[in-house]
DNA sequence: CTCTCCCGCCACCCG
DNA sequence: CGGGTGGCGGGAGAG
């Protein structure tokens, strides 16, 4: 009953195992600490339970989502396999049981169950069953339980390896020293170890790990992911693995017949001898390089995507990946070498798509499908600026101009034809049709709970042009992962967190549906009468995170991976005649119709390609003299790339006519140190800044005239984290008609992701000479704002108080009290991604973060470096998984970066200032 | 049935 | 040698 009994197979486990066994409350313990060892099953992580405090709940669950933050323990080398101290807190008491339950072996709840060990009386003792909690449910836990048993496809090598990469930031500090340690990974996982080796041997191949000593690997991040795949393309492309793809694809040799050596019969070259591509960093030295048969999981994965980066389609079938890789490993060609190689490519093939490189797609042929995957990663590596460039830029063209041009549509009322979506009708009023059509394909998304592309407009659009749908589906399932490459063919990378739990972070980031309360915008401005918005305060719906959607609220949707927003039509009654485009470009946009252009706008930002394409031009005829308003939230934002061009797309919140400001702007804050220099970051927490001064001063650069104003609103609790941001209006010195003399509009707003539960401020646009004056800063650190809406007559006030907006619940919170005002769902909100090493360290929520990574704990001003890192994580945050609510660990950083969105509002009111 | 791929035995191989 | 690695393929879940 020891260690020693807890059997190895499951085939054992009845009888050696008893139920004596299983329900003494001592027992468990012994198992843990001596199975600890030897323990090399799945089950481990259930014996270590046992060890749990009688209040696992909060201590056991293995919430990945939560374990962004970073350890203060990280730097041992060593790592504790305290699993108590490793695991945060469950979100909700379903997800921890999920969590729990994936954790143990089949094998043991299957006895267990059997045995009755749920059973309330026998084990009320028994830690593990405490941690489940199971013991207030009678027999219906049993069946609950079988419910809950994690699905093979729960255990999957692919949502481990995003549990995995959520545990580490995608852009680490260069000069952060994140360590691995498998133990501790293993173990918070939940995993045996030498699944672990599985994720880290394929990461190690693209260098996004490397092995710093025994059972320690360094974490690079995607920094050097582009350099890496650029070399594999190279060397994919020496090794003509296109030709040979090719060859074998035409052959279709069955794969029995596949004639092995045939390929070089033909003339073929050879391919190399298995040697794993070094492009490693010196970061960390490797140690022990290759050992053991030349790590053929490694190699066999940078074949294999050097086989996607030479192909010209991107798509790779197995069969002949494997064909190749055989041939290459001079492997005998029998069947089961075969179906190990492709047992492996799967393996691989997981790992890449956790990354959100490939996609697994099927290709049809004659003899019938043949499962596939597709490359959606960055494809052009000419520049090594890949990351953090906004994903939008890593849409094609045409699909950008679909995108987006569906985009508009839906803001300009067109996104009927996705019955599942509200449906914003040209007056401007709101129609809603919420999942009217149980066939749409994002129906399918609302199992997950994930507002991901419920909105069906870029989703749409993708899945139709792509049949394979793996593009969408990538959407809707990818995590945020900013992509650079301006390939067309990259998708919006964003890496999917555990839809299973009912969080999923990364959808949040995609593509959201937005609902807004604008009751006091469509009553009291001059916009009233014109929208037709009926108040419905929008229930949380954190607990099945699905998006709240209620009749007569407006909502837009928007890309919100990359935080850059199209606000089209925003402006449209704003300021007719003015746009905020300099050059005019978009204004002048000979109608093509549904053409956003924003995405020349973009385009621009990111590429400076002064070149405005066709498509982006704007319809005059359906924005008039609509001004596109981009916003483009700063993802990872390195402050000190700041004037690197291919890191524009990350700027936060930056002007599209106005990127230089925003540079000087950032090179102000970062010079003085504040990255909280924003009223946005100081009220984020709804609480008073001194800092309040910096922003208006470093708005003086920024003062363009040009500048686009935002209304930012901390949104409802439907939003689940997102704020909505709407235009307050057109640049002062625009001209544009007084708000009462807007034309019905469509909603205009953005829905970026609210990155924090604190109070927020509501900006006015500038075109509010007094609302201008005031100090942003200090107007946000009051908490609650009332605003005068600019518009002449309309003494409409747009109050905005986190509060009273983020949580309907605790509407009559005051920034005073940011704990209450944390959202319901800060236990549920989506933290899973990787996101969150933002959050502080301290917040319960977030345990321990295994990495070795510099945290800054302290309000103190953050260095350039520590804004940058928090600043990316914070985007895919909603409120809550914000983390602390506590103002005292409000960390400026942190504030800084979600207030991306305000600091862009900000800027004209430091001019008055 | 095929497709997937979890699981974990056990051989390597390093310290 | 012990333990970290990881090749490998049986076999079972998923569709």
């Amino acid at each position: 009953m020891e260690a020693g009994s807890l059997p190895r197979k499951a085939g054992m486990e009845v009888n050696c195992l008893t139920l004596k066994d299983l329900i003494n409350p001592r027992q468990p313990r012994d198992f843990a600490i001596e199975d600890g060892e030897h323990a090399q099953k799945e089950n481990i992580f259930i014996d270590r339970l046992r060890m749990a405090p009688k209040t696992p709940i909060k201590n056991e669950p293995i919430d990945l989502s939560k374990q962004k933050i970073f350890s203060p323990e990280r730097n041992p080398i060593t790592p504790v396999k305290h699993v108590d101290r490793q695991q945060a807190e469950p979100w909700t008491p379903t997800a921890n049981l999920k969590m729990l339950i994936s954790a143990a072996s089949p094998d043991i709840r299957d006895r267990e169950k059997k045995k009755g060990l749920f059973r309330p009386i026998e084990n009320k003792d028994d830690a593990f069953t405490d941690s489940l909690q199971l013991d207030v449910v009678g027999d219906s836990t049993v069946d609950e339980f079988e419910k809950q048993r994690p699905s093979r496809k729960q255990k999957s090598l692919g949502l481990l390896c995003q549990k995995f990469l959520a545990r580490y930031p995608s852009y680490p500090l260069s000069t952060e020293k994140t360590t691995i340690s498998l133990d501790e990974v293993a173990v918070s996982l939940g995993v045996e170890r030498r699944r672990i080796y599985d994720i880290v041997n394929v990461l190690e191949s693209l260098h996004l790990v490397s092995r710093v000593a025994k059972n320690q690997y360094g974490w690079h991040g995607r920094h050097s992911l582009p350099k890496t795949l650029r070399n594999l393309q190279r060397l994919g492309e020496e090794q003509k693995y296109e030709e040979q793809m090719a060859f074998l694809q035409q052959k279709e040799l069955d794969l029995m017949d596949y004639k092995f050596g045939e390929r070089k019969k033909d003339g073929y070259p050879e391919a190399q001898d298995p040697q794993l591509v070094d492009f490693s960093e010196p970061d960390y030295p490797s140690s022990s390089a290759n050992s053991r048969k030349d790590k053929s999981l490694r190699i066999m994965s940078q074949k294999f995507v050097m086989l996607f980066l030479v192909s010209k389609t991107k798509i790779v079938t197995l069969d002949v990946a494997a064909k190749i890789l055989i041939e290459e490993g001079h492997d005998t060609p029998d069947h089961s070498k075969f179906k190990t190689k492709v047992r492996r490519l799967y393996d691989i093939a997981n790992v890449l798509t956790s990354l959100a490189l490939i996609k697994k797609v099927h290709v049809t042929e004659e003899r019938g499908r043949k499962p596939a995957f597709k490359w959606i990663g960055p494809v052009d590596f000419s520049s090594s600026d890949e990351q953090r460039v906004d994903v939008s830029a890593s849409v094609s063209p045409e699909l950008k101009r679909e995108t987006y041009g569906q985009i508009q549509v839906c803001t300009k009322q067109k996104l009927a034809r996705h019955g599942s979506f509200n449906t914003v009708q040209a007056s401007g009023r709101i129609q809603r049709k919420v999942n009217s059509e149980p066939s749409s394909p994002y129906r399918e998304e609302q199992g997950s709970g994930c507002y991901s592309l419920k909105i069906g407009s870029l989703a749409a659009v993708y899945r139709q042009k792509i049949e394979d749908s793996s593009w969408g589906e990538a959407l809707d399932s990818k995590r945020v992962e900013p992509s650079s490459s301006l390939d067309p063919v990259v998708p919006f990378p964003v890496l999917s967190v555990d839809p299973e739990y009912g969080v999923n972070p990364l959808d949040h980031s995609v593509f959201s549906v937005a609902h807004m309360d604008l009751q006091t915008f469509s009553r009291q401005n001059s916009l009233s009468g014109q929208v037709d918005v009926s108040v419905t305060s929008v229930a949380s719906a954190v607990e099945s995170l699905k998006p709240a959607l209620l009749a007569g609220q407006p909502f837009l949707c928007v890309p919100a991976t990359s935080l850059f927003m199209l606000c089209g039509g925003l402006q449209e009654g704003l300021s007719p005649g003015s746009g905020p485009e300099k050059d005019g470009r978009i204004s002048e946009a000979p109608g093509s119709g549904e053409l956003s252009s924003a995405p020349s706008a973009q385009k621009r930002l990111c590429e400076k390609q002064p070149e405005a394409e066709p498509a982006t031009k704007r319809p005059s005829r359906d924005y008039e003299e609509s001004s596109l308003s981009l916003i483009m939230l700063k993802t990872p934002s390195d402050s000190t790339d700041f004037a690197s061009p291919g890191t524009l797309g990350s700027w936060a919140f930056t002007p599209l006519e106005d990127i230089h400001g925003n540079r000087q702007l950032r090179a102000s804050e970062e010079a003085s140190g504040k990255a909280t220099a924003n009223c946005f970051a100081s009220s984020e927490w709804g609480h008073p800044s001194t800092d309040v001064e910096k922003p208006s001063k470093e708005n003086e650069s920024t003062k363009d005239s040009s500048l686009l104003q935002y209304f930012y609103v901390q949104p409802p609790a439907g939003l689940n984290g997102f704020n909505v941001v709407f235009p307050g209006g057109q640049n002062p010195h625009s001209g544009g008609p007084p708000a009462g003399q807007l034309p019905p509009f469509g909603v205009p707003c953005m829905v970026v992701p609210a990155p924090t539960p604190g109070p927020f401020p509501v900006l006015c646009s500038p075109a509010m000479p007094g609302l201008v004056s005031s100090a942003p800063g200090t107007l946000a650190n009051t908490g609650p704002v009332n605003f005068s809406l600019p518009g002449p007559g309309s003494a409409a006030h747009l109050v905005i108080g986190p509060a009273g907006i983020v949580n309907p619940k605790s509407s009559t919170l005051s920034s005073a009290d940011p704990q209450l005002q944390g959202q319901p769902s800060l236990n549920l909100s989506p933290v899973m991604s990787r996101s969150h090493n933002v959050i502080q360290p301290e917040s319960p929520i977030y345990v321990g973060h295994p990495v070795s990574v510099k945290l800054q704990k302290s309000p103190v001003p953050v260095t350039p470096k520590s804004i940058r890192h928090t600043q990316r994580e914070t985007f895919f945050k909603t409120p809550g998984s914000l983390g602390d609510p506590v103002p005292k660990r409000r960390e400026k950083s942190q504030s800084r970066n979600a207030s991306s969105a305000q600091r862009r509002l900000e800027i004209p009111g430091s001019g008055a200032d």
